[in-house]
DNA sequence: GTCTATATGATGATAGAC
DNA sequence: GTCTATCATCATATAGAC
C-alpha cells in the first residue's frame, strides 16, 4: 500500500544477483525436487525479486538447467568409453559413470520429468548408438539396449534416488557389483574363465 | 455472461459420471504426463465441470492415482516370484516384470514425480528386502541390490520411457535378452557352463 | 449423489518505471 | 539491472440447486 523510499540497485558488497540465484535455485532444486520448488521460494532464498529471474534466466525451465547441471550433460566421459579393447570395456563404463556422478553433487531429489527428458536423450541417443556401433556383430543393437538397461538401472538406483539400495556403497564396490552384469550383458553369458 | 436454463443432472443415457472421467484421465495423463495434464482438461474432455473431480477424487494426485495405476500397486507379481529354485529365479523375476508391465496399458509420458516414488518404493522396499532374504549368503544385499539396479533399468528403459530401447523388442526377446545378465548380478560371474 | 457456480490463494510469467 | 505491479492459469474448496 504504502511506497517506501529505498535505495535502488543492488547494495554494494553484495556477490553478484546471478550466482546468488543460482546457488539459492541449486540448494532448494536438490532438497525439494522441481515441482517441490517454487521460483518465490528460490528469490526469496537468494534475497532477490522474483522477477530477476524470469530476467536473467527467462523461465523455471531455465533456471533448473543452469542452477543443477546433470554430469550428462556436461561431458561425455561415458560414451568416449566406448573406446579401446573390448575386454576392458564394461569396466570403463561403469568408472566413467561413478566418477561423473559421484563427483557431481549428489541429485537425490531429482526425479523429474525435466531431469528424465535430458537423461533419456543423453543415455539413449548418444551411448546406445556409439555402443552399438562399437560392439557390431549379430544383435549388437540389443546387445547395447541391454548394456543401457543396466547403466541406466545403475544411475536411476545410485544417483537419482535418495533411499536406493547402491547409495550408501563406495564407488569401487558398485563396479565390483555391477561389472558382470554389464560384461554379459554387452558380450553374452559366456564363461570367463575357462579351465 | 448469460444463464441459459439447462436442465440438471445427469443426463439420461450417460456412462457413469465417475469412469467418464476416470477413461478422460487415464488418456491425457498418458498422453501428455501428470504436469502437462490440468484438472480442467481432464473436466472438459469428460463433458463434466472440474469441480466434480474434487467431489470424486479430492485432488489431482487422487485422479491420478485411480486414473493410471501402476502394475506394481495393484498385483505383487514381482515380490512373488521370489520363491522356488535358485536357477529359475531370474526368469521368474523377468517374466513377472514383463507379464505385468506389457500386460497394463502402456505408460510412456509417465516420468512424474509421482510414478516414480511409487515405482522406488515398491521396488526398493518390497523387492530388496525379499530378494536379499532368499540369496541369503555373503553380500546377499549387495547382490539384491545389483538385481533390482538391472530390473530398474529393464522398467524404466522399457515401461516408461517412449522412445527406449527396448521398446520396440517382444517381451520374450526382452527376457532373453536381460536373463544372463540378471543372473550374473544375483549370482555372480561364475562359467555357466563348464567343460 | 450429482451437478452448477463461484471463491480463494498460489504459481509462472511479463510489461514498464526507475 | 532491479523492482513494482499485474496477468492468466492453475489446483482446490465450498455453498447450494436438483
Amino acid at each position: 500500500m504504502l511506497n517506501k523510499p529505498r535505495s535502488r540497485g543492488r547494495p554494494a558488497g553484495h556477490p553478484p544477483t546471478r550466482a546468488t540465484i543460482l546457488a539459492a535455485a541449486r540448494e532448494l532444486f536438490l532438497e525439494r525436487g522441481y515441482r517441490g520448488t517454487t521460483v518465490r521460494a528460490v528469490a526469496a532464498r537468494a534475497g532477490v525479486d522474483q522477477a530477476l529471474i524470469g530476467y536473467h534466466f527467462g523461465s523455471k525451465q531455465g533456471l533448473f538447467g543452469e542452477a543443477v547441471p546433470l554430469p550428462c550433460t556436461g561431458s561425455l566421459a561415458v560414451t568416449e568409453a566406448v573406446a579401446g579393447d573390448r575386454a576392458g570395456l564394461p569396466d570403463r563404463l561403469l568408472r566413467a559413470v561413478t566418477d561423473q556422478w559421484d563427483g557431481a553433487a549428489a541429485a537425490p531429489a531429482l526425479q523429474s520429468e525435466e531431469v528424465m527428458r535430458v537423461f533419456r536423450e543423453y543415455l539413449e541417443r548418444e551411448l546406445l548408438c556409439r555402443l552399438a556401433e562399437f560392439l557390431g556383430g549379430p544383435n549388437a543393437t540389443q546387445r547395447a539396449a541391454a548394456a543401457v538397461a543396466v547403466l541406466t538401472g545403475l544411475i536411476f538406483t545410485r544417483y537419482l534416488n535418495p533411499y536406493g539400495p547402491l547409495v550408501a556403497l563406495p564407488a569401487a564396490e558398485v563396479r565390483l557389483l555391477l561389472g558382470p552384469p554389464l560384461r554379459t550383458a554387452l558380450y553374452g553369458a559366456r564363461p570367463a574363465v575357462r579351465r
